[in-house]
DNA sequence: ACAGCGCCCTTGACAGTGTCAAGCCCCAGA
DNA sequence: TCTGGGGCTTGACACTGTCAAGGGCGCTGT
């Protein structure tokens, strides 16, 4: 396999946050675990910041694949806003290393990022896209403002949808929840899913059941 | 002013924090601003994190403060619920330097910091006891599940409440919902209030108004 | 056949970091 | 006057990311 060497450096940079949590990156023991010299993964990279920049971009491209297969699963409006809530945090929980990447600017920057900022784009754009078609089954003739953003139905509900489950993620995964469930990765699933069924029924109270 | 040493460089930190955010903070850097050499801050504390967490510790007390003080100002339960939602996101937004030292189990582990931990429960009891009396006065007779805790509808509740709010609160410090108000702190202030007012009306559509 | 080139990677050095181990200065108390 | 110790400094160490240079090796053109 030629240009493997590009790939064993991610994939040992998630394997190193997933041991020891993102303070225990080091590109210089990923290079050790990869069997190469410290200065072989600038090679490929510029810097620190564009290995760990790729690495959210894999992130974004799979919580949008995860959240795409997800939700083409269901039908009903109610289930699609759900299963888009349970894509979260599946995904927040299971690629803790990924999400805790993709949401630490002081890392990776999406400013300098352009590709990486365009996959986070991609799945914002399916969100809303998501969204939309949830509530628009529900009130079809639902105007769509565009020209003041803050002022959109839509973004409204996508950013509560987004804080909810984000939040959620974040307190789980910082371990804030632990004494509600026993900290095992089982059990902060079982419970994450369970509160998305609850933030739900909060947040889309009139959406079609089936 | 004796022994205002310790407290330099704890102000200190917090502006580097600031400044630079929390990527840019070094002891060094610290100790260097308050003109001390580079080992003085160990003579207070032992190690780096046990200057955080003191940071992390007096940032919980503030957001407890924070919270009971809006909380008392007002009446109503849907109010109480509100006032503790925007004490969350302005104490994120406006002291944004320990918001995320506090959310930062890498840097800061309380279970090796107890006082700091102690100060955290104190914190969470606080939002439990408001939450309970919001609802409790919503719906008197309601019963105290205690056996499983994640069942107890005040603690679920608990957790809606604090993962929309928190989960706002890091996207709006991530810069992630930017581009839906212009990033200034005015404007990211007034973003979070609407928004808190939305996600009261979700969370809390029973609450009587006053 | 062979010189030259470019890709892939290594080696060495540097400034920066947190931390360990001493040591220095000065003042209170005996 | 001597002693002890609180408050701080100095020096060293291992570790980090990054800059600069170089080495080996397969392919290519002549």
């Amino acid at each position: 396999m030629t240009d493997d060497l590009k790939t064993s450096i991610l994939q040992a940079s998630v394997q190193l946050i997933e041991d020891g949590g993102v303070g225990a990156l080091s590109m210089r023991e990923v290079a050790r675990r990869a069997g190469v010299s410290h200065q072989a993964p600038y090679h490929y990279f510029p810097d620190r910041e564009s290995i760990l920049s790729e690495i959210v971009r894999e992130g974004f491209t799979l919580l949008h694949d995860m959240t795409a297969e997800k939700v083409a699963r269901v039908e009903s409006p109610a289930a699609m806003i759900e299963a888009m809530g349970l894509a979260y945090v599946e995904f927040a929980l299971r690629h803790s290393a990924y999400f805790q990447l993709m949401f630490r600017s002081e890392l990776v920057n999406l400013n300098r990022h352009p590709e990486t900022k365009a996959a986070a784009d991609r799945t914002f754009e399916l969100v809303i896209d998501i969204v939309t078609r949830a509530y628009g089954a529900a009130e079809p003739g639902a105007p769509r403002a565009s020209a003041e953003d803050g002022e959109d139905p839509v973004i409204r509900r996508v950013i509560a949808c987004w804080s909810m489950v984000h939040g959620l993620s974040h307190l789980l995964l910082e371990g804030k929840l632990d004494r509600h469930h026993g900290g095992s990765p089982e059990a902060r699933l079982d419970a994450a899913r369970a509160l998305v069924s609850v933030y739900v029924e909060m947040i889309a109270p009139g959406l079609p059941q089936r």
